[in-house]
DNA sequence: GCATTATTTGAGGATGGACTCAAATAAGTC
DNA sequence: GACTTATTTGAGTCCATCCTCAAATAATGC
């Protein structure tokens, strides 16, 4: 019996007031910022409420347990990587690959510190994984979308397979302009140009009013 | 005075005898197997010392506390990442783009529970950062230095630019392959198709007799 | 066998960090 | 202002985990 192995103590307790309110968003990003940096096992309760200008008891007033902060942390990023995701699709019509390619990496630079934070947060618990995953397929299925706009005759099964090559595609630029990078200078040019490179290959076969030719190449 | 932070106790104490240096290899084996898997915030030394069959003394005595553990596995990935990306320039020679690009893959693929375990182990501190830039370094330069052979007239700055996206690639590859994986199962082929298609492109004007056509293309 | 030294053992000490709670304070309502 | 309820506070409890150490045991050399 009480199959939850994990103490969970009593129930949640929700901001009520103004105050409140603020206070669980103080101290979530407080928590977000800690966590993302440093690992969540690394962070402490004591640090989370002290960069919120807070004291460790209206942590606990809001948050039973150290992973209920987690918890809720992964709510929102993964809440707003889903909007995200879902609503590339729309801005994808009209555009050659290239320009595919170079918007899609540009979106994913920009959701970076997002992304980052989640996967720290997957530190804490193994069986969020598959919320992790959920976010994945979100992801590949939303650029998949924006793929078969671009190229109407792309398969389902290929546009997902080369999406999931485009998202990781990604993940390595943005770790390029994420770290210090001391010895690659000119990496993510070459990175975005093997993106482009890949995305006109696949794509051009599927494009309207195209053989296997006339792909632009680029320069 | 006392620079350093850490509390480093008394001399590390070696082992002097075989059955000394086994216990210290099974430590190491059980401590990297649990970091790998766990962390290294959540791996705690009593788990370490009994999946190696030991008790926590003997842990002690060859390990002077938890960081000197993580350091001593460091070491000796660090050591042998950097032997395998010095050698790989030799087996570069006479080797198309295309299939230097499936090697790259199949060495990196075979080098990756060590670089997980390695990149586990970086939580520990945030001053081994430069040891793990050191070791990205080793590899760009074994990277770039395969690819020059395979393309003499090749830049050394290009060619390291182009190294470090050809990793970072193969980090992906592993990643792909590492986990479940479960919205793409044709993913791994079409990365391997994206770098080879990359490669292909990039060195073809550097190799031997070659203008800019007559690339393979693959298929 | 005896002496010496390496290794093992495991019961604590010390510390840090998750979490509690009763009392104080602030905010809202009438 | 008086009353109710949300929020804040922080000292204190509890427990996991890092680490110590003196005594027991095993290995090695003579």
């Amino acid at each position: 019996m009480d199959s939850n192995k994990s103490r969970a103590k009593r129930t949640p307790l929700q901001p009520l007031r103004s105050a409140g309110r603020q206070r669980v968003e103080e101290l979530l990003a407080a928590a977000s910022d800690l966590m993302a940096e440093r690992g969540y096992e690394a962070t402490t309760m004591a640090e989370i409420a002290a960069r919120a200008g807070a004291k460790i008891g209206s942590l606990y007033r809001f948050f039973p347990n150290k992973e209920a902060v987690a918890d809720a942390l992964v709510q929102r990023h993964i809440a707003i990587l889903e909007d995200e995701y879902a609503a590339l699709a729309k801005r994808a019509a009209t555009l050659s690959p290239e320009a595919l390619a170079d918007i899609l990496i540009e979106l994913l630079v920009t959701l970076h510190p997002r992304v980052k934070s989640l996967s720290a947060l997957m530190e804490a618990r193994t069986d969020k994984m598959e919320i992790r995953d959920r976010a994945r397929g979100h992801a590949v299925a939303g650029i998949a979308a924006a793929l078969r706009v671009c190229a109407p005759g792309l398969d389902e099964a290929l546009a997902k397979d080369i999406a999931a090559v485009v998202l990781n595609t990604m993940k390595v630029l943005r770790g390029m302009l994420a770290n210090d990078a001391p010895t690659t200078s000119g990496a993510p040019d070459e990175l975005r140009r093997m993106n482009r490179l890949y995305l006109s290959d696949r794509l051009a076969p599927f494009r309207r009013g195209s053989d296997s030719a006339t792909d632009g190449k680029t320069r």
